[in-house]
RNA sequence: CGCGGGAUGGAGCAGCCAGGUAGCUCGUCAGGCUCAUAACCUGAAGGUCAGAGGUUCAAAUCCUCUUCCCGCAA
């Protein structure tokens, strides 16, 4: 089959790595172009380029996709496999594939639709999430399925374990999808778009924690931000505003405090008000400091309030 | 050179602006109290104040440079 892989997101890198071992073996990737990151703005290619580098794959870097196309097309690809690439494809693209342009998605469809698929499912407290295999149309997220695999959300899930675990799900479903393509076996389920929700795109400042909501709906979110974007709350120090990153785990304390308000525990570990409740908190990690546990933090903290 | 915060005994911090032999809350160790204790009391050890240079009678504190850590941004 004459494949051309399409991603970024390193959620998809299993099953790229898959295809180099298993095959199809990808003709091409095509992948964002490599973007300043860190505090030195140092130009950094997306994990899944270098693996197609060594694995000796070319690899498109388009600013946008159509600037690709007449290459692409060159190839004569029968399927285009799309995963978090991060770019909305133009229809001259989906247009491509003699076969079949098909994107894996992070969330059971028609649940979570759009770039935050992982997140949403943790913090809305579900049970289970998954992979759906799914034909690429204009509308996002929105084509008709082929095949979805499911696994179990624990009690602990953050957004970092459930990425990496439906990463390793996502070939097994690609695999399957693949030679159900191949022998004319793959089904085609509508979506219910009556079921469906959208999820936008996640930015830094949407990990800022709202203290009136319930300490489990907070607890929830805190696992499902990490690492990315992360949460914190706003803290006062010396009349500047600082912000304090909170790590999971935290735990739910039937005790009530003011909304947002600072205490401590017997053990001496940082207690904050929430709407209903309040959170036990282990790890923060103070502006302009490294990660500590909520105790040291509050021992140096006495001196300034 | 994108913007900014920071480096002080094992931990987290104060002291720096207005230079004058290092402090707080803990931890560690020893002893005491106690049926007992993560509790309480007493005492002790532990710091070239990130490094280098400069100013000064005197530098954690002022000036310059270097290294490292971190927040924002991406």
């Amino acid at each position: 089959m004459r494949l051309i892989f399409i991603a970024t997101g390193d959620i998809a890198l299993p099953s790229f790595r898959y295809l180099i071992e298993h095959g199809p073996r990808p003709m091409a990737l095509v992948t964002q172009p490599d973007k300043p990151v860190g505090r030195h703005q140092k130009l950094t290619p997306p994990a899944i380029k270098v693996a197609a580098i060594e694995a000796g794959i070319p690899v498109f870097q388009p600013q946008k996709i159509g600037e690709a196309l007449m290459e692409l097309s060159a190839l004569e690809p029968e399927l285009l496999v799309v995963m978090a690439y991060g770019q909305i494809l133009r229809k001259d693209i989906l247009n491509l594939a003699s076969r079949a342009i098909i994107n894996l998605h992070a969330s059971i469809l028609p649940k979570y639709r759009g770039a935050a698929c992982i997140q949403a499912a943790i913090a809305a407290g579900d049970k289970e999430s998954g992979i759906t295999a799914m034909h690429v149309v204009r509308e996002l997220d929105a084509g008709d399925m082929i095949l979805i695999k499911t696994l179990q959300l624990s009690e602990d899930e953050t957004g970092g374990s459930l990425h990496d675990r439906l990463a390793m799900l996502a070939p097994e479903v690609l695999a399957e999808v693949i030679d159900n393509l191949a022998d004319g076996t793959a089904q085609r389920i509508p979506q219910d778009d009556k079921l469906s929700s959208y999820i936008s795109k996640l930015e830094r400042d949407d990990g800022r924690l709202d203290w009136t909501q319930d300490a489990d709906i907070i607890e929830r979110c805190i696992r499902a931000y990490d690492p990315w974007p992360g949460t914190f709350t706003v803290t006062i120090d010396d009349g500047r505003e600082k912000r304090l990153k909170i790590f999971p785990p935290v735990q739910v304390i039937d005790r009530t405090l003011a909304v947002g308000a600072f205490s401590q525990s017997a053990d001496g570990k940082l207690l904050i008000g929430c709407g209903s409740q309040a959170l036990q908190i282990e790890w923060v990690q103070p502006e302009g400091s490294r990660r500590m546990r909520s105790e040291d933090y509050l021992r140096g903290r006495k001196h300034g309030t």
